[in-house]
DNA sequence: CAGTATCCTCGCAGATACTG
DNA sequence: CAGTATCTGCGAGGATACTG
């Protein structure tokens, strides 16, 4: 096999990776968790080619991550949103980033933001509940850093 | 490309992604966390050919997820252990463990277990702590689940 | 036991062109 | 704007055989 089967082995983490582990999903659900919701607003943001943005959007859609839906006040525009699976990746994503921030992109050095695009040149930071049964309950708070303008 | 190049994002998700988004990382430190620490002890667990699960070692040791040694009481059998970069992929692996024991092993089923090998058939379960410095600081406790015999 | 060494396969992703 | 359609290709992962 070229790529992984990793839904044999009876483990919760492997399907899970088997499920959101791929390199986009953890990106566009970043990108949705700072207010980024369209097709070329995810494209502009991650540099990812339309044909490959769209099959992962159905996919996530298809998974139960992601849902669409035509814009309000734009019939043409579709805006996509995280469905309650898709926001309880939440804390693992959180989990990951912080620790690209500690052991790869330099200890000592500012976290890099998850700003909320929606404020516009604001910059508020977002604050995402970590709510999960078993997770100890808290909310984590990104603050401006050199990483993501 | 064929395989991604997320370290043009400026971004520590893409970055960390980039080190250890791969498939085999986590599942490997996860049988870390479990106290299963030799090649042989990872292909059984893991059901991975011994030219990759070699390549994937090295690169884990490059990267200074993991570590090296003999074991010493027998000088042929090597040991594996994480470093402190490697434990500190614990958070983000526990909460993409329990989002796959929420969200696709079915909810209300047990939690798949994260037992510790090393008390035999005690089947102790192994506490984590997420102590990462804006994690909330609490400790996760894994109790036996049928999916992880 | 703990790996190398080869060879191969095929899925993911990229580039590009096109459409309602 | 939000995709589809086609083609291409690389490289992670696999099978297998072999070694100190």
């Amino acid at each position: 096999m070229s790529r992984n089967r990793l839904d044999h082995l009876p483990c919760s983490l492997a399907r899970a990776l088997d499920e959101a582990g791929d390199w986009w999903t953890f990106l566009i659900v970043r990108d949705l968790l700072r207010g980024i919701n369209s097709f070329d607003g995810f494209q502009s943001s991650l540099g990812i080619a339309s044909n490959i943005l769209s099959r992962r959007l159905v996919k996530l859609c298809d998974d139960g991550i992601l849902s669409k839906r035509k814009d309000a006040s734009d019939g043409r525009r579709m805006r996509y949103a995280l469905t309650p699976k898709g926001e309880a990746l939440a804390p693992s994503l959180i989990a990951l980033m912080q620790w690209g921030d500690e052991w790869i992109s330099g200890r000592g050095r500012e976290p890099v933001i998850l700003a909320d695009k929606r404020t516009g040149g604001q910059l508020e930071p977002i604050r995402i509940r970590a709510d999960g049964a078993d997770v100890p309950a808290g909310e984590i708070e990104f603050r401006r850093g050199p990483g993501l303008a």
